[in-house]
DNA sequence: TTTATTTGCGAAACCGGTTTCGTAGAAAAG
DNA sequence: CTTTTCTACGAAACCGGTTTCGCAAATAAA
């Protein structure tokens, strides 16, 4: 492998065709003050010689990179994979870079890396905030500095800028609702945060249908994964033995779902005999588990999308002014067999 | 949202602090010109003010950017997600930047992903090829512009860089042959494409456990599958419909995995009873699907995490050597419910 | 005490582009 | 024919760091 040097220059052009290295710039970024004959031999040689430019001598300059920071929890999830999908397109059609940060849902990394982010690295971001997130001074700090961001899925609700949500409130509720019609009683909420805005979205929509039921609700009902597997899973079981067992669950994100179908295939309980489940999930999979699973499925792509786009039109311009709004775009409830009816 | 305009740079601490930029520069990357004082000096008002140095003007110098650039096929792949993870967590470690890129199986962006990265935007590269993808003129011209690349699970045999694969002929021959010593005579192997080495390596693996048992290859058994989900599903159940259906199939990447499911759902055949299944998968899901899949499971994490870090050590040299090796992690086989025994 | 060395810092070049501004020559206007 | 306006281009500053090199003062060696 060659040492790296890069000694092909817009000043090698410049040199070469007998012109200063003012001209060949503009020449290359089409400029009107340069004649259309040597607009052509600069390409023509650029071509030729295989010519591409430094971005960040360029970046540096021009003060920006082309780069948006996407900045989520994890990618090993349907949900953020898919949103990836719909950021990737709009940043390749639009000629954008993209970062990825993983926090890990840790509100110190996603800390250091919106710090990093002050230093113009990226030119706007995507974020999907940590569950350990509740404040939002770091993010305040990054777009004081003019640096435009956009929160998608997770999002914090006193930053006054663009949201691209699902209807996390109306599908919990749908999804509740579809099961007390479906004669449970005894339903069970698994969360695995105590701020997260979905969390607390999806769980009050929960709540609503239970209140309107007449169900009431307890501490009881709803149960918190931390990230301890072995533990999760030994008071999800402990959950499911007990006497007063749940005849349905509800998951609201996409990883709780495993659990649930391993305590009841180990304790041979029945889904959706013995307990019916709903999750919030992405999972291609889904269909064809065992068994089906009954989804509240986001618009992971769309959500993607959109955010990017939102960020990519606003960068566009040369003020950077995101509205305080939020952007729903609704989830849809596929019922498979892990509901009865 | 303000304008974007950082007017905190170098200079502005130099000047606060009466020094010089030079001077400045060295106390925050610590040179040993500087005195214990001033760094402390500088060092603390940097902290003061919040100073974050701009990178690329860093870059610019220096002729590194610390960022590493990411090309895969896509993204909604579990063995993907799960190497991303992999990649990141040595990325993060180590101070590098992770640019992703995806191909989408196309010949032409991987082309033009590599040849944007001629001008220096990342330090090395992550490379999973496309389908598509048969010569390496894109990746040569690259390496020879003194860029480090590190082929990760589908490679490109002839150029001569590190390889992170996993053991995909012995894996797909010892998932073949548990077949056969269950009886299997007639198992389909699942391709989907003509050219890539893991698709040539799975079919030959596969192969060769038929040929040591006596059973014949023919074009009958195999399939491949293009990207027209509507067609490949029409194809598969056409087979599966035939009189001498297949007893077993080996899907050599996980998508496969599902149209099997489907084809098999909709035809009323068991899995295993009427067609045993194994697929090289990495998902999460794959012991609750109906049945449970028999996976080859690699481990994407573990080449991900190898792939990043032999590509940061290099860089951390002066030149840039990568040896011509494949480093293999091997994969395992999880047998489950979609194989009979 | 003189000379050699070390220490700590600054001036300026540099990285590779972009952008401002000035200007020679051609074309248009008077 | 003179003045004005374009047209097409170049010189040089600039973006924000890094690095080389030079040098004065302090310290060590002779």
């Amino acid at each position: 492998m060659k040492e790296k040097i890069n000694n092909l220059t817009i000043k090698t052009l410049a040199r070469q065709l007998g012109l200063s290295v003012s001209t060949v710039s503009k020449a290359i970024s089409d400029s009107h003050e340069i004649s259309a004959l040597t607009k052509q031999r600069v390409n023509e040689l650029a071509q030729k010689l295989n010519y591409v430019p430094n971005p960040y001598a360029s970046s540096l300059r021009t003060r920006n990179s082309k780069t948006i920071g996407v900045v989520i929890p994890e990618v090993a999830d349907s949900f953020f994979a898919q949103a990836i999908n719909g950021i990737e397109s709009v940043a390749q059609e639009k000629g954008y870079h993209v970062l990825i940060y993983l926090t890990h849902e840790s509100f110190e990394r996603e800390k250091k890396i919106l710090k990093d982010f002050e230093s113009g690295r990226v030119d706007g971001v995507l974020l999907s905030i940590s569950k350990e997130t509740t404040q939002s001074d770091h993010i305040d700090a990054l777009m004081n500095k003019g640096i435009p961001l956009v929160f998608f899925d997770r999002v914090l609700e006193e930053v006054a800028t663009t949201k691209i949500t699902t209807n996390d409130y109306e599908s919990a509720y749908k999804a509740t609702t579809h099961l007390i019609k479906n004669g449970c009683k005894k339903i069970l909420f698994l969360s695995f945060s105590h701020s997260l805005s979905i969390s607390e979205k999806r769980l009050n929509g929960y709540k609503k249908a239970l209140l309107e039921h007449q169900l009431k609700f307890t501490d009881n009902n709803i149960l918190f994964f931390n990230n301890d597997a072995k533990k999760d899973y030994l008071r999800l079981k402990k959950k499911l033995q007990s006497s007063r067992r749940p005849d349905a669950i509800v998951a609201s994100v996409e990883k709780l779902a495993l659990p649930v179908y391993q305590v009841c295939g180990d304790l041979q309980l029945s889904i959706p005999e013995d307990v019916q489940l709903i999750c919030f999930s992405n999972v291609d999979t889904a269909a064809f588990l065992h068994p089906p699973l009954t989804t509240i499925t986001q618009p992971a792509f769309e959500m993607g999308k959109t955010a990017a786009s939102t960020l990519v039109k606003v960068l566009a311009r040369k003020k950077f002014e995101l509205p305080d709004e939020e952007i729903i775009i609704p989830a849809v409830l596929v019922l498979r067999k892990s509901v009865k009816g």
